[in-house]
RNA sequence: GGGCCCAUGGCUUAGGUUGGUUAUAGCGUCCGGCUGAUAACCGGGAGGUCGAGAGUUCAAAUCUCUCUGGGCCCA
């Protein structure tokens, strides 16, 4: 009946060798694409967020790419087949632009179009995968299964077609439209940032806060105005006021100036108010400019009112730069007040402001404020921190900015958007209507062009005439085009701008607007895109969307979750996504952001090497992903010793004792209670780690796991362990059966957590033998069988476990050590369930505390035993001057005769008595411990008899036999030849235990007197004994 | 300025949606134990104003408000 024994488990390689091992395997056997194919009738929508390649990895995409692997193999093993299940690349963009403008040693447009724009960009396209390889390998080694060979490239042509179609479908509805806007403008990258870009950059940064003064023309004083941003006064063309606000002419230094009556103290210290004036009456009065360069046709430089005046900070009084600022840029706009922008896109300042011509706006502050000064017209200058926009690339700060820009119009579309996100799974979910419900409330347009070279071309033409024309596709482009595309053409610039269309409306010449777009509609595309829908796989793109199930960090709020929710809702009027769990960042252990400057990013190559895939996905998917999260190689460790060690050492047990009893695993009937308990548990961990999965608290679902290794190793096993190698032959094979199937059933319920460890076990126990598959990635997962389920059971054995640990607690009180086998336990419980239950498993817990016997009992009274002394309270006031002879009788009365007689009156020595004058106390009987917790009581009879103590000692020299038999190296099966010499009431114990000491470390013989063989002297409890082995056979 | 999140022993944390006995566990520490799973393991002790204050309630770590500190997002 013996078969191929189980192969062990090497226990000196390290887990991460193993891990290596493992990843060859599946590459050989080619497991990660089997467990994709075939074509499967369930579909569950997958798409990853594409990362860009153009920088390493960090560990919070180590965390990303383990949560996305773990749903990824828990729906595959369910049955489903993951649609794309393809990998994606980010390829577009600035920071592709800025990497190679470093490599070139330039940093400007001009200088990008003089080196050329054709190489410029071939640069870029080869950059972008300059770290692809680490990327893989990363993905690779943490286990992320997922199709890199097919994955998807934002710059590909098609997935550019793909987006040019959706682009038109947008156009056509009339919501891709140019226009002009104060927008938010990074002046060394030289374009406009949509507002999910610059929600990027936000900082603590250090500005100027000046009082500039402005000469009124129809009396002798000044308005008195603050700015943070003194390079826009050179554009100031208003002044405003609230109508309603109180306003002071105060005299200050001989001068006088108009300010917020409310503001005056903060900012001059002594100055006299003059009048109080309402700014109502400040309303329409002229003023001198403050620098001559700029002035707009038409009327100018007056007060007038604005709603956004407050008296928070500054004057009251507030500046007004029509090119600078969206308030500024409207009011201007109402006022019919004309538009001046002396600054060209580098930010700096035109020809016509002679100054400061050239400079630099920001670096242009300091002599503004200076020459300011010089004319006195500068009142106070100080700084202020506050929070300030910067480039989220390029770090420098960014200008308000009215430019041309292309919008996508979403704030049309916002209830659809809205309404769309409603039907959203969010986890966490306060994002839902928090973060990102609050950003869709105040949705903005989009703004989509781009003025730079390397990215998606914006697929508009234009022709003299005004007419527009955008081009959904390829094919469309050739038709219309004036002459026939180039052989090496494709869609980017400038290639793309080199085509000319006939207009379909004038029959002039079309010209492509010279903008790229937003890469982030590039990866908000991705659900269709990847497909090279419309134009191919309309079916993979129909049964993949929406998409069932996305997650990335919380940092993509308002990147991809959102882009993904716009471009759906407009071009599909669906969500992209039915749920979408977001992930926290990963801080360093010190709870600190990680940043490359602080030098405290952890090397995610480094860690997985040291530490292996598993610990570190075990520890990822223990914590709740969505909250920020400290990462350090210690409490990754943890995960290691607690769990993983944990369940190695019980496969290890499993397969030694197996081998040596040449286990074949069968059809069997548990009926021992431990086992039906460890399978009933099985079962619930099936349940409870699939119910947590689905609601995407992967947390608990780990957590369940790593409670029932705990529960497998230190409380099945450690009470199951001699039935592996004693009892009956029908009782060991259910324990070995009942060992076997709960770790079928947890190898496979952990496999999309840890699938290096797994794979190991399953190599070693199961593969062709419970099952014929190559992989444990190529099962299903286990369906729960609630049949097997005893949910009495299990509680019963919760109530066990207690009275096991009291049990425990009490014996450490009395301080008698656990090899010391004691006469009784009691359970002291008036519930009639809990004692059914600890009576069930009185064996166990007989075995578990090492005692005799164990008895339930329903109260404690028998282990209290009752003192009676004199009450002198009670007794002083009535025996008066006998008080004191009454207490002697009462105290040398027979104590039984009192505590029976003290119902009514009773008489002592003559003295009449009641229950008052007796004091009873009630206190444990000697010879007892007890622990309680409130539920259960146990009790320990610490009276240790001869023959207890001399068990006691025998089982301490079985204990050094077997010591020694380790240090010898011997097999589980070796017999021996054992002699021993010592002190008394050892070798009295030894003789009297000898056949028991005997049996359980395999003499054969087991003699007193010296002998040869390794040798070895004990001291137990202060008795000396020396012990001699020798294995037999070995001569 | 507005929004969202977070704060629990020395450290890392559970629980919080549904208020209810003595607040969960691990690490560290001290003590003890076990061992044919063994460079592991088990148990116990000490260690807590559950950030502060107020409120609701018979009862608050949990609900409400205010404040403090931290993080993220927005203007």
């Amino acid at each position: 009946m013996k078969e191929k024994p189980f192969e062990p488990l090497d226990m000196d390689k390290a887990l991460t060798e193993n891990e290596l091992d493992v990843l060859r395997f599946w590459k050989e056997n080619y497991i990660a694409e089997r467990s994709r194919s075939p074509e499967r009738e369930k579909k569950f929508g997958f798409t990853e967020g594409p990362p860009t390649a153009n920088g390493l990895p960090h560990i919070g995409h180590v965390l990303t790419r383990v949560v996305k692997d773990v749903y990824l193999r828990y729906k595959t093993m369910e049955g489903y087949q993951i649609v794309p299940n393809i990998a994606g690349w980010d390829t577009h963009g600035l920071p592709v632009e800025i990497e190679v403008e470093k490599e070139l040693g330039i940093d400007s447009k001009e200088e990008i179009l003089e080196y050329g724009m054709d190489k410029f960009n071939r640069m870029c396209k080869e950059s972008v995968f300059r770290y692809e390889k680490e990327w893989r390998e990363m993905s690779e080694r943490i286990g992320f299964w997922i199709d890199y060979d097919n994955a998807y490239i934002t710059m590909d042509d098609e997935y550019i077609e793909s987006v040019w179609w959706s682009l038109k479908e947008i156009w056509k509805m009339g919501l891709l439209e140019e226009g002009h806007k104060v927008i938010p403008y990074c002046p060394r990258c030289g374009t406009p940032l949509s507002s999910h870009e610059v929600a990027q950059g936000w900082k603590h940064a250090r500005d100027p806060s000046i009082y500039v003064r402005f000469r009124l023309k129809d009396e002798d004083a000044y308005l008195l105005a603050w700015t943070t941003t003194p390079w826009t006064l050179i554009s100031n063309l208003l002044l405003t006021v609230g109508r309603d606000l109180d306003y002071a002419l105060v005299e200050y230094q001989g001068e006088k100036y108009y300010m917020a009556e409310a503001l005056v103290s903060e900012v001059f210290e002594d100055a006299e108010i003059l009048k109080s004036v309402k700014g109502e009456e400040l309303l329409g009065r002229d003023y001198e400019p403050l620098f001559p360069y700029v002035s707009p046709p038409g009327k100018s430089h007056y007060v007038t009112h604005g709603d956004f005046v407050s008296l928070e900070d500054g004057t009251g009084i507030v500046h007004i730069a029509p090119a600078f600022g969206e308030e500024d840029s409207m009011l201007c706009q109402e006022e019919g007040v004309g538009m001046v922008n002396p600054v060209d896109g580098n930010g700096r300042f035109t020809q016509e402001v002679t100054d400061y011509a050239g400079m630099f706006v920001k670096d242009a502050d300091g002599k503004i404020m200076t020459d300011l000064h010089e004319r006195g017209d500068l009142i106070k200058r100080g700084s202020i921190k506050h929070t300030y926009p910067f480039c989220w690339r390029c770090d420098s700060p960014l200008l308000y900015y009215a430019l041309e820009s292309w919008f996508i119009r979403t704030s049309k579309k916002k209830h659809l958007l809205i309404e769309n996100n409603n039907e959203v799974l969010w986890k966490p979910e306060h994002l839902k209507h928090g973060r990102f419900g609050n950003f869709l409330d105040e949705l903005k347009d989009w703004s989509l062009s781009r003025n730079r070279f390397w990215g998606t071309p914006l697929p508009i033409w234009i022709c003299q005439e005004g007419h527009q024309h955008c081009i959904g596709s390829k094919k469309e482009l050739e038709e219309m085009a004036t002459e026939p595309l180039p052989e090496d053409f494709e869609l980017h610039r400038p290639w793309v701008d080199n085509v000319k269309i006939e207009c379909p409306e004038c029959k002039g010449i079309m010209t492509r607007v010279e903008y790229v777009i937003d890469c982030w509609y590039d990866s908000g595309s991705a659900p269709f895109a990847q497909f090279h829908y419309p134009f191919e796989n309309r079916e993979r793109f129909e049964e993949a969307f929406p998409i069932d199930f996305i997650t990335e960090a919380l940092d993509q709020t308002r990147g991809w979750f959102y882009s993904l929710l716009a471009i759906s809702s407009l071009v599909h009027r669906k969500p992209a996504y039915m749920s979408c769990l977001t992930l926290g960042l990963i801080l360093d252990e010190d709870g600190e952001k990680m940043s490359k400057s602080k030098g405290n990013a952890v090397n995610p190559t480094e860690a997985i090497h040291e530490l292996g895939a598993d610990a570190i996905r075990l520890y990822f998917l223990s914590l709740p992903v969505w909250r920020s999260s400290r990462f350090s190689h210690e409490l990754v460790r943890e995960k290691i010793s607690k769990t993983l060690n944990t369940l190695t050492n019980v496969v290890s047990f499993f397969i030694s004792n197996a081998n040596i009893d040449g286990f074949v695993p069968g059809e069997f009937q548990a009926d021992d209670n431990l086992d039906r308990w460890l399978l009933s548990k099985s079962q619930t961990l099936i349940k409870d780690v699939k119910i947590h999965l689905d609601e995407l608290e992967v947390h608990r679902a780990t957590r369940a796991i790593e409670a029932f290794v705990d529960d497998l190793s230190n409380w099945y096993l450690r009470r199951s362990r001699r039935r592996f190698w004693e009892g009956c032959q029908e009782d060991k094979m259910s324990a070995y059966n009942t060992l076997y199937s709960a770790l079928r059933d947890l190898t496979t319920v952990m496999a999309p957590f840890t699938p290096f460890i797994t794979e190991r076990i399953y190599q070693s126990l199961f593969r062709d033998k419970d099952f014929t598959e190559e992989s444990v990635h190529l099962l299903p997962y286990p369906e729960y069988c609630g049949s097997v389920v005893d949910e009495e059971l299990e509680e019963k054995m919760a109530w066990v476990i207690q009275v096991a640990e009291l049990g425990r607690n009490a014996r450490q009180k009395s301080n008698i050590k656990l090899r010391q086998p004691l006469s009784e336990i009691y359970v002291v419980t008036d519930d009639e369930s809990k004692q059914r239950g600890i009576i069930e498993f009185a064996h166990v817990l007989r075995d578990e505390l090492n005692v005799k016997e164990l008895e339930v009992k329903m109260n404690k009274d028998d282990f209290m035993k009752c003192t009676v002394s004199p009450n002198f309270s009670s007794l002083g006031p009535k025996f008066k001057g006998d008080a004191g002879k009454v207490a002697a009788a009462i105290e040398n009365c027979d104590q039984e005769y009192i505590l029976e007689n003290m119902d009514g009156e009773f008489r002592i020595d003559g003295y009449v008595l009641d229950a008052e004058d007796i004091k009873v106390e009630k206190e444990f009987k000697e010879g007892l411990s007890v622990s309680g917790n409130g539920e259960l009581e146990v009790f320990v009879n610490t009276n240790i008899s001869q023959e207890l103590l001399l068990e006691g000692i025998a089982r301490d020299v079985v204990r050094r036999i077997q010591t020694m038999r380790k240090d010898m190296d011997l097999g589980y099966t070796q017999r021996i030849h054992t002699r021993y010499q010592g002190d008394q009431e050892i070798i009295e114990a030894v003789e009297v235990m000898k056949e028991y000491i005997s049996r359980e470390t395999l003499s054969e013989t087991l003699e007193e007197g010296g002998g040869e063989g390794y040798e070895k002297s004990w001291d137990i409890d202060g008795n000396h004994i020396t012990i001699w082995l020798e294995a037999i056979g070995d001569k």
